[in-house]
RNA sequence: CGGGGCGUAGCGCAGCCUGGUAGCGCACUACACUGGGGGUGUAGUGGUCGCAGGUUCAAAUCCUGCCGUCCCGACCA
C-alpha cells in the first residue's frame, strides 16, 4: 500500500477522553474514531488489525471443524420469550419496535436463534455432534460503556454453538475449543490465562474464561501459588473452616455513633479493627412476578461481597442489585450505614467467616447507634450460612494446594457447556438410533474479536506507541525513503524494494509521500506500530546498504541491497 | 442508576469570575527556505462558543431547563 493513497490520520496528542493506554493509542494511530458513547469506527488501519485477528479465529475455528454460517442481528421477541430470557436479560437487552409494533431485540448472544435453526433442521443423532459459529456484530446496551474498544455497545463476537446427543459428546468438542481458543490466543501474541469462571446470564454449568493479562482489566482473577487452580474471583471459592456458633461472651451494647456511615468511621471512633466487625448489604432482585424483595448479607467488615455468589446462595434467576437508600429506608426505617443482623426482619445470608465471629460490632438498625458484644446465638440465632464473599490474597486455594494470589486481567473468550438448558425449554430434540426423541446437549463459545485488538495494544506498547505482535500489524513492513523528491536513486531503489516485497506477498506501507520529512514518517510508523522497517537513504545506498529495525529494537542493522529478501524471509516466517 | 467533571475550529486548550472585536498551539492550504528523528518563515482556510429559553441596549461570559460526553461509584452500611 502506498501512503499516497491510504488514510494515516495519526495525532500528537491523545484526546482528554481516552484514559487506558490502549484508548489513547488507537485514537492516536488512526485505528478508529468515536461516534457515540460505546460506539466506534474502524477507519481502514484499525480495520487491518481487525482483519488480521478475524482471520485467525476463522482459521482455527475452521480448522476444529466447526461450520460458519450468519445470524441476524435483529432477533423477534418471541424467541427471547421461549427461553424466558426476554424478563431475564435485564437493561442490556436493547428491545425495539417495528413499524407494526412488533417487539424486537438487539442480539446481545445467539443461543435463541441457534436453537431454532437447530431444532428445525436436525432431526437426527446421526447429524450430531455440529459446532457452527458466526462472527459478527453484537449489542449490549451497558450501563457504562467505557476504555475505547473494551467495554462498548457495538462489538464483533466470534459465537459458536455446539449440539450433542449427549454430555460426553459436549465435553468433547469442549475440550476442542478450549484447545482451538489456546491456539488463537497464542497467535495473536497475547500473554493470556484460562480460568475456572461463572456462567452468568448465559447460564449452564461448566465454564472457562480466557483472560488476557492487564493492569487495566475489568476481573480479578485468582491463582494458586502451587498448582494450576486459576479462577475469576466471582468463582473462587472461600475456604473458610465452619465453626460451630460461639458462647455469648460479652453483654451487648447499644454505642452512639453519630455521622458514622463507613466501617472505616465507626473503627476509628470504637477504636476497634474492621475485621471485629460486619457489614449488612441489602440488595435486591425481581422475583417471578416482577416484584422486588429484599435480602440482607453480610459480611466481615474486611471482606467484600461477591454478588455471584449471593446470588446463587439466595438461589435467584434474576441478578441481584444493591437496593437504594430510598428502598432501605421504606422497608427497614434506617440508613443504610446504621444497619445490622439483629432482629432483621428480612431473609439474613451470612458469610462464614463472619457467621466464625464470636462477638462484633454491627449496625442497631438505628441512625447513628451500633451495637458492640453482639454474639450470633444469643442475638441473632436465625440466618443462612454460605460462602458470599470475594477471596482475598492468601487465602488457601480452593483445590487444597497453596494459597491464593489476584491479578486482573480482560476476558476475550469464554467457553460454556450449557447443557440442556436452551434445547429443553426450546424442544430442540432428535431421534436416537433407538428411535427414542432426546434433548441435545449443548455447548457455547465467545471470542471478542474486538475486544482483542485492545488487549493486545494493551500489553503491546511503549513510550512511542503500538508494538504490534507479528500477526496482528496493519502492515509487516514499513518502506521509508529519505528525499524521495530529491534522489532519483533513492526512488529508484524503493519502487524496485516496493515491487519486490509486495510481488513476495508481503503487507508493505510504502511511506512515498514526495516531501514527506524522515521524523515524521518515522513517528507515524512506529505510532501505528509496524513491526519491521526499512529505511532507504542516498547514504546507505552508495555503501550498497538498507536500514532495517524491528519495532522491539532499538538499532538499525546495516542489510546488504542484494540480500534484503534474504532477510525479510528471516525476519518474518521465523 | 447515584456522585463529580467537561462541552469554544479536526485535536489539545485559554477566554467566563468582572457581559461589549472569538483567541492560542497542533493539524490543514499556498509559497519559500530546509532536508537522516514530529524543521523555519510568510500568507491563509476553518467556529450557529452543545441545545432551548430567560435577563440585558448587548450573552461564549449571568440565570433556568435540557442534551451530550468522560471519570468515579454502585462493596455504602
Amino acid at each position: 500500500m502506498r501512503a499516497s493513497q491510504y488514510l494515516i490520520s495519526t495525532q500528537k496528542e491523545p484526546p482528554a477522553e481516552a484514559e487506558v493506554i490502549s484508548h489513547q493509542l488507537m485514537l492516536r494511530a488512526g485505528l478508529i474514531r468515536k461516534l457515540a458513547s460505546g460506539l466506534y469506527s474502524w477507519l481502514p488501519l484499525g480495520l487491518r488489525v481487525f482483519r488480521k485477528v478475524e482471520a485467525i479465529v476463522r482459521e482455527e475455528m475452521d480448522a476444529s471443524g466447526a461450520l460458519e454460517l450468519s445470524m441476524p442481528v435483529v432477533q423477534p421477541a418471541e424467541l427471547w420469550q421461549e427461553s424466558q430470557r426476554w424478563s431475564q436479560f435485564g437493561a442490556e437487552l436493547l428491545r425495539i419496535r417495528d413499524r407494526h409494533d412488533r417487539d424486537f431485540c438487539l442480539g446481545p448472544t445467539h443461543e435463541e436463534v441457534i436453537t431454532d435453526i437447530v431444532r428445525n433442521d436436525i432431526r437426527s443423532y446421526r447429524q450430531l455432534p455440529i459446532n457452527l459459529y458466526q462472527i459478527q456484530t453484537k449489542f449490549r446496551d451497558e450501563r457504562r460503556p467505557r476504555f475505547g474498544i473494551m467495554r462498548t455497545r457495538e462489538f464483533c463476537m466470534k459465537d459458536a454453538y455446539s449440539f450433542h446427543l449427549d454430555e460426553a459428546s459436549l465435553q468433547k468438542t469442549y475440550d476442542g475449543m478450549y484447545q482451538t481458543y489456546s491456539n488463537i490466543f497464542e497467535r495473536c501474541g497475547l500473554d493470556y490465562r484460562a480460568v475456572i469462571a461463572d456462567t452468568g446470564s448465559i447460564g449452564g454449568s461448566h465454564s472457562h474464561e480466557f483472560h488476557v493479562l492487564a493492569e487495566s482489566g475489568e476481573d480479578a482473577i485468582v491463582f494458586s501459588d502451587s498448582s494450576d487452580y486459576a479462577a475469576n474471583i466471582e468463582k473462587a471459592q472461600a475456604l473458610t473452616p465452619i465453626e460451630d456458633a460461639a458462647a455469648p461472651a460479652e453483654i451487648m451494647l447499644q454505642v452512639a455513633t453519630p455521622g458514622d456511615k463507613t466501617i472505616d468511621q465507626v473503627c476509628k471512633t470504637l477504636s476497634i479493627e474492621p475485621r471485629q466487625m460486619i457489614k449488612t448489604l441489602i440488595v435486591t432482585a425481581p422475583d417471578a412476578d416482577g416484584q422486588h424483595q429484599l435480602f440482607a448479607l453480610v459480611v466481615r467488615g474486611d471482606h467484600q461481597l461477591n454478588e455471584v455468589k449471593a446470588q446463587h446462595a439466595l438461589q435467584l434467576d434474576n441478578e441481584i442489585g444493591m437496593a437504594s437508600e430510598e428502598q432501605i429506608y421504606k422497608a427497614l426505617n434506617c440508613a443504610a450505614g446504621s444497619l445490622g443482623p439483629v432482629d432483621l426482619p428480612i431473609t439474613l445470608v451470612v458469610d462464614h467467616s463472619a457467621a466464625n465471629l464470636a462477638t462484633f460490632t454491627c449496625g442497631a438498625n438505628r441512625d447513628g447507634y451500633h451495637l458492640r458484644g453482639v454474639n450470633w446465638q444469643r442475638d441473632c440465632p436465625t440466618y443462612i450460612r454460605a460462602d458470599i464473599r470475594n477471596v482475598v490474597t492468601g487465602d488457601p486455594s480452593p483445590d487444597g494446594l497453596g494459597n491464593l494470589t489476584i491479578k486482573r486481567g480482560i476476558e476475550v473468550g469464554h467457553i460454556f457447556q450449557l447443557g440442556t438448558k436452551y434445547s429443553e425449554i426450546m424442544k430442540a430434540r432428535v431421534l436416537d438410533e433407538n428411535g427414542v426423541e432426546r434433548v441435545m446437549h449443548m455447548g457455547c463459545y465467545g471470542i471478542g474479536v474486538s475486544r482483542i485488538v485492545a488487549a493486545a495494544i494493551e500489553q503491546n506498547n511503549d513510550e512511542r506507541g503500538i508494538v504490534w505482535p507479528d500477526s496482528l500489524a496493519p502492515f509487516q513492513i514499513a518502506l521509508i525513503p529519505i528525499n524521495l523528491h530529491k534522489s532519483e536513486h533513492v526512488k529508484k531503489t524503493a519502487e524496485e524494494i516496493y515491487a519486490q516485497l509486495t510481488a513476495a506477498g508481503y503487507d508493505v506501507l510504502f511511506m512515498d509521500e514526495n516531501k514527506a520529512r524522515l521524523g515524521s514518517m518515522l513517528a507515524d510508523v512506529e505510532l501505528i506500530g509496524i513491526t519491521h522497517r526499512l529505511v532507504i537513504g542516498e547514504r546507505g545506498l552508495n555503501d550498497g546498504n538498507i536500514e532495517y529495525r524491528h519495532r522491539r529494537e532499538s538499532e538499525n542493522r546495516l542489510i546488504a541491497t542484494a540480500d534484503l529478501m534474504d532477510h525479510m524471509r528471516q525476519q518474518i516466517h521465523t
